[in-house]
DNA sequence: TATGAATGAGAGTTCATTCAT
DNA sequence: TATGAATGAACTCTCATTCAT
């Protein structure tokens, strides 16, 4: 739902209540509940349909690109681009993810949620530390945690300004990543603004 | 109080109600209202002891410094210290910086802290981009923003993971600030394990 | 809901409690919230819907009069006798107006609404003053006041002596503000009982 | 406790919480229980107090009438002077007899107390119809009820508007209740403002 | 005599969910 | 498929009162 989405993204988890969602979309809360099974449901469908769009969205951007350099800027950029054209619901998809717990306290999808997204691009930064591309003395866990939390980072300052130049954060975050990554040998070429980059 | 602080880092800010808060503390909703006058002010309360113990821990480490990058990384790195010594106090901080709302949805204290944080890291990257120190091709707030982003993600899993290696994640994110903010000529040196270790 | 207005008749506005009123009704706090979406709208409504039914009650008896004396009865008899055949409705509204506040401490209800029912009266005063039908020479807005207290004083005592006389008490009343109104020379004439009346 | 007298008067009975009442005094609630024994207690002193001030006021001015019509005018005068000159403890007063309720619900002061004033003005009126200055055929209580509410009657617009000419009010509810008793050879004379008077 | 910390009951309200329609 | 009435638990907060100091 739409609504739940918006709804989520204006006025935080912890508010957005059925009835609040409900009445952003012009219905009852019965009928939410009808159709998801529950508050919970809700959020999990909410959560499901999103990062599969993310995905969609960011994987043939990331193939596209043959060295490690240039995946690294492409899963940043397109990442925060997606977010740009995407906005309430990359803050819905937060603000579900930090917030959301179950009965006993612990994060129901947080954990899981981020732990995915930081090995995917541990393993790329892996991989091209083995190709030589990247340096290698850097741990390539923190610095996934490191790139995933610049491009969360991101969200809630462009909830509270939707009129945020995304694309010039994300030239800016890839650059940092892309001089914190790579080799010794290769600092002189590879940022965008490089002369020799066009 | 300190049931507080770890009822928050445990379940959330959204769980920790003030009956779980009070049962935590071994007492009754009533004695909380009675002591802080409401929710509100416990947590506001706790908040602002929270930011004083930090910046009296940080603000002499950071001082000692004579330069950009030994500010830079002093900064990073007593930054997570004392996260890693006060691991629930700064995990409720989190918790609440993110969570807490106004009646109307806007958040209470995430953005404007968040914002002091981040222009304060904004001004010491300026400053050392005026003294050459710092390469002058970034644009000083998104990193500082990125800069925040990679501190404050440690302490989602420094809360599910008590034994994290604070210390080795606060050498590799300085490590990755320093390469990504220093000038071109600097960046033989400066890295923290020095050249005699590649 | 009948409930609530018996509730408040019997136990009074502050003891009227949301729990007390629901179990009156044999159902849950919950229940009145929803439908009424709040304490304060349930008395609200309860207001105006019994001020309304007194309107009705009274208009034709008292439009049906011409003179001055005739009209003057008809309100106070009509309004006692509605108040008999009301009797919880009636109780229940004078402690609701007398008694609900708003948070700093003003009368909600009270002030303007007794100062409406006043009003009404007092303009049907200065009428028939100027008619010549009442004396000249008395205050409308005191006559008024006093005919609205006498009135409103029999609620208290209905509500302890459900077998009060009310009928008795409304000619009696009637008679009395009467005999206060009367220009001088008609004094002969207009009390109920007189020999001189028939 | 004065503090008590005026917290009332300006926030109602239901509202005048110790808290409020020991805010308002400059000391603690305990101070307040320690002294009078309780909340209900405190009131009972405030309301005993309340009761002999007045009288102590108004007997030796009726006592001083010789006839029925000046006793009359006495003590309506005397009561509203009486109210005028303690503003505060009247209206306090006032709240707590119509809202003071035991737990069973059942009015505590109210009942006996409006009794008691209702009583004596109804003894009053007895003894001169007995003497013919009053007319015979009016109900010397319902009369009694009247005039009590008359005058009870202009203590909420009293706390409403301190600058409310209480001499007025009491002048005229009198004639109008002079006017009222009188028997009906004596009704040229009496009226405060009579032929002779002007 | 006075304080203020502590208590526990009860206040109005919100909420996710159930269920008859 | 959709509605909205109903429920009961949990929420924050207020209150009169108790008690150790």
């Amino acid at each position: 739902m739409a609504a739940a989405i918006d709804t989520i993204a204006e006025l935080g988890y912890g508010q957005a209540s059925l009835a609040r969602i409900a009445e952003a979309a012009g219905t009852s809360k019965g009928v939410i509940i009808y159709h998801f099974g529950g508050r919970d449901e809700l959020i999990t469908e909410l959560l499901q349909e999103l990062i599969g769009a993310a995905s969609v969205y960011m994987r043939p951007r990331i193939d596209a690109e043959q060295t490690g350099t240039g995946m690294l800027r492409a899963f940043i950029e397109s990442n925060l681009a997606f977010m740009a054209e995407n906005r309430n619901r990359v803050v819905a998809t937060v603000e579900i993810a930090l917030n959301a717990r179950a009965a006993d306290g612990s994060r129901i999808y947080g954990a899981r949620f981020n732990d995915a997204a930081v090995s995917a691009m541990q393993e790329l930064l892996t991989h091209f530390q083995g190709t030589g591309e990247f340096r290698a003395d850097f741990d390539p866990q923190v610095m996934a945690m490191a790139i995933r939390a610049a491009i969360d980072g991101v969200a809630p300052r462009l909830a509270r300004d939707p009129g945020l130049d995304v694309a010039h954060h994300a030239r800016e975050i890839a650059d940092l990543f892309v001089r914190a990554t790579r080799a010794e040998s290769s600092h002189l070429e590879e940022t965008h603004k490089g002369p020799e980059e066009s």
